[in-house]
DNA sequence: CTGACTGCAAATAGTTTGCATGACG
DNA sequence: CGTCATGCAAACTATTTGCAGTCAG
């Protein structure tokens, strides 16, 4: 829906990166969705808006922005992986459906106590953590359950 | 190191599956590693005691395996699956090095209150939960950090 | 004996790379 | 204008599938 397209460009300009026209459809285009999209979702997506882009470069772009912290990358389980637009600086975590995929996402974790012990424990510098909730959402629940 | 291969032999008739020797020479190696095994690494390591075995039969029986809830799979943000006999049956999670993809257990997190409460909030029926912490061991530590 | 299991080869899916053309700054 | 970016095709990696022969129960 929003369109802090304006920051992610600058950031883009900031990292000498040039700002063609697949980077900024790509960029619209992961701004206005809430979702998070395969590449592959993506490319589609993009070539409503530009049609002739390659899915290459999507690939190329999305490395580009995941490198630099603009997008987050979630692996939900299946086969590709999905990319967001990191909204928040701080990280957010999933909550994915078994049934359908859909992803749900939660911000508010407590885990910086445990984070710590571990830290301690194994001489890890802890750098990240991912955190994910499977479940069924309430549709899917009606469903066939499982055995 | 151990040897629960007869659990798991057991396993696998209970549900009807025939004790074959690739089934057991992949259960030796994965009963006998305390590492994150690729189904590369499982087919090479099998090879040693079954030559002859396909990569292809690897993938089937961890398919297999993974159904009953005999090993857990790991996506350790890498390209491919890694898997491990679950010994506990409760869950674990991991500590994941960023610099040489290591893997260090740990069962300890207490998310079961988070977890309520987001089953609370979406109405979904939440199964499992899965946690990662991503960090760099002490070793890599000393080389070259990042920026 | 018979259906489940295996192994080969080929097919798929997702992603990356080489290279010549094209365009941002 | 020079360099970085793009697009195509081909390569690559991980994984799955079709099929005929084989074996556990």
């Amino acid at each position: 829906m929003e369109f802090s397209g304006k920051k992610l460009s600058s950031a883009l300009k900031r990292y000498d990166y040039k700002l063609t026209p697949q980077r900024q459809a790509v960029l619209k285009v992961l701004s206005s969705s809430q979702e998070h999209l395969t590449p592959a979702e993506i490319y589609q997506k993009v070539c409503q808006e530009y049609p002739g882009i390659g899915l290459v470069t999507i690939y190329r772009i999305l490395k580009i922005l995941n490198e630099l912290g603009l997008i987050c990358e979630v692996r939900t389980g299946g086969n590709c992986h999905r990319y967001l637009l990191r909204r928040q600086p701080e990280h957010h975590h999933h909550l994915i459906c078994s049934g359908c995929g859909a992803v749900v996402d939660f911000t508010d974790c407590d885990l910086s106590q445990l984070g710590e012990r571990l830290s301690r424990q194994t001489g890890f510098k802890i750098e990240s953590h991912l955190l994910e909730f499977l479940g069924r959402c309430r549709s899917c629940q009606k469903e066939t359950q499982p055995r």
